[in-house]
DNA sequence: CTTCAACAATGAGAACGTGCATAACGGGAG
DNA sequence: CTCCCGTTATGCACGTTCTCATTGTTGAAG
């Protein structure tokens, strides 16, 4: 479950990601009303936590626009200090899903969450092949090659899996070191770990069968193609 | 035994469940409507205690769609003030198991509930199978392995008895503690006591088979594999 | 075709973090 | 009070992540 959190307050924001990362959920960030407009073009998410106190616009804008070109099929679950009501109608009529006054516990949020969930999709395991043969089970974290397991490091299992779920797509390193760490704000790294990271994925999935599906594209990043 | 008691009346609520923690059944909280329809579309429960009156809608609304996908095989039970017949009418249409009018007693509730097990499994045990030999009697609570007893304390047989009911999931360390002890708010991830839950328990079972089928997930959690 | 610069892949190992074992603490039940 | 279970504390060992130096590869320009 893919997550993208658009809230300025830094500790609030560090507080939910967290949670959600231990709760096994892929997490995004964005702390500007502009972060937040690209990556939800950009990406495709199953939910956007919503703060409406943004700098830079009015978080319902991105909610509306979200909803007008109908690529966006997250759900939005609006956080708001405003207690007023009109905030609350102004979101389900734009088509929010849900919405949660603050402060409110996290368990509420993920009760939520899991709601809004189960409406969606049931309890139906997520799983993705890819390669020749490999099968990446996201709930088991797991990766299997024809029924062999395939052992991965978190930060490994993590890097693929969003790979995967960008398939086609080219990641440049900032987009995956961002998604992957948190905030790398400043340096655009002189380091190489991604590479590293890469070729130990490599590595162990060519013990089993070719890995041309994870390709580089130079001078930008990685892809994971189609198998076929 | 998995129970969910859903009711918003705080004491009472807290009564039935101490009665049932008690009686050895393990025991899931909702006090809202949102909190129910969210624990019963994730998890299995062998009983629903489900109270009408729940703000954020009507109890009979989570019985009804309970049943329409037909996930859920707990048995219903209703709990309401209102002494209405036509409630009562209502709920054993849709599907309820059983009808309790407040104010009922404990032990009421509880012979209600053995005569709807009893219908249910007749005198079947509900058992799971797991390791290579082992197999865990959730309405004893006992563990054996070929017909030994292997005898766990009441938190570590919990805690096995939830990762069983998950098998081939990781779950965080925050996941299993939320279930395991009602509600924990923040991440006092500095405790290690479910480490030491999940090592005492492979001692003990270690003393009969290897322990494989527990494993660890290094920076995230525990699995417990399929035993084949 | 050769050269060169930019970029990617690699191997080794340092730094870091996580989990495990062991032991001690503390509170509740009898 | 005593015992036992659940929890906390701590040190160690080892797996993981990241850094760095080096080698390999690519593509454009001469």
């Amino acid at each position: 479950m893919h997550v993208l959190i658009v809230e300025d307050e830094k500790s609030l924001h560090q507080e939910v990601r967290q949670f959600l990362l231990q709760s096994q959920y892929l997490v995004d960030s964005a702390y500007t009303y502009a972060e937040a407009s690209e990556k939800i073009f950009v990406n495709s998410y199953d939910f956007v936590l919503l703060d409406l106190g943004l700098p830079g616009g009015d978080g319902l804008d991105l909610l509306r626009e979200a909803r007008r070109n109908d690529r966006q099929e997250a759900s939005f679950i609006i956080l708001t200090a405003r207690g007023a009501i009109d905030d609350r109608v102004k979101g389900l009529d734009l088509g929010a899903d849900d919405y949660l006054p603050k402060p409110f516990s996290l368990m509420e949020l993920q009760s939520r969450m899991q709601a809004i969930t189960r409406r969606k999709f049931g309890l139906k395991r997520q799983e993705l092949n890819f390669g020749n043969g490999f099968q990446l089970d996201a709930t088991g974290r797991t990766i299997r090659y024809n029924d062999q397991d395939v052992s991965l490091t978190k930060k490994e299992f993590d890097l693929l899996h969003y790979l995967l779920l960008h398939k086609n797509r080219v990641l440049t390193r900032l987009q995956l070191g961002e998604h992957l760490w948190g905030n790398v704000l400043e340096d655009d790294s002189d380091s190489n770990y991604i590479d590293v990271h890469i070729k130990n994925i490599r590595k162990k999935l060519g013990q089993f069968a070719p890995t041309d599906f994870l390709e580089t594209v130079r001078g930008i990043g990685y892809r994971v193609a189609d198998s076929n």
